[in-house]
DNA sequence: GCCAACGTTGGC
DNA sequence: GCCAACGTTGGC
């Protein structure tokens, strides 16, 4: 049974076109540094799991496109490598602390769902997304919201 | 650029 | 275990 996530991204850092443009339109998905969210990638995120892709800090603010889940969560070893911008001595070989997943680009929407157009959507009401304050950057998403965000973007 | 909300750290 | 201080996120 599949399971459908949103994962936020900076288009500045990386943008959905940064991902088209990577060899096979895929690319790991490393760098998370949050306990919440590792745990999403490290025991729920299973290959086959569909992704909205959304951009953060952006004009505009939209979910752009999706992706999926190609390979479930391994440690992300840029942990481990001394000097890297995501290295944490916490973490090692023997004991990873941090996990990623790899994703493959799915499709970039042709008519971006802005947030302004999700916090219109009775649908999407309930996304964490949309709250105050939240900036957990895996985040569930439910099979009512993954169509509604489907039916917004066409 | 501002600042509220949040997660983490570390002194006690 | 508490909580103030701090750094970061991310919408506005």
């Amino acid at each position: 049974m599949a399971r459908y996530w949103l994962f936020k991204s900076e288009p500045d850092v990386f943008s959905i076109q940064d991902l088209q443009n990577s060899r096979g339109k895929r690319t790991s998905w490393e760098g998370i540094r949050n306990y919440q969210a590792r745990n999403f990638l490290r025991d729920d995120a299973q290959v086959g799991d569909g992704v909205l892709f959304y951009h953060s800090n952006a004009d505009p603010l939209a979910i752009v496109g999706t992706a999926t889940i190609v390979k479930a969560g391994y440690p992300d070893h840029f942990a481990w490598q001394d000097g890297h911008k995501y290295f944490d001595a916490a973490s090692t070989p023997d004991q990873p602390v941090w996990f990623m997943v790899d994703i493959r680009l799915t499709q970039i929407f042709r008519h971006p769902v802005t947030r302004s157009s999700l916090l219109l959507e009775p649908d999407c009401r309930d996304m964490l997304l949309l709250k105050k304050g939240s900036r957990l950057s895996i985040q569930p998403v439910t099979e009512s919201e993954w169509q509604a965000v489907h039916r917004l973007a066409n």
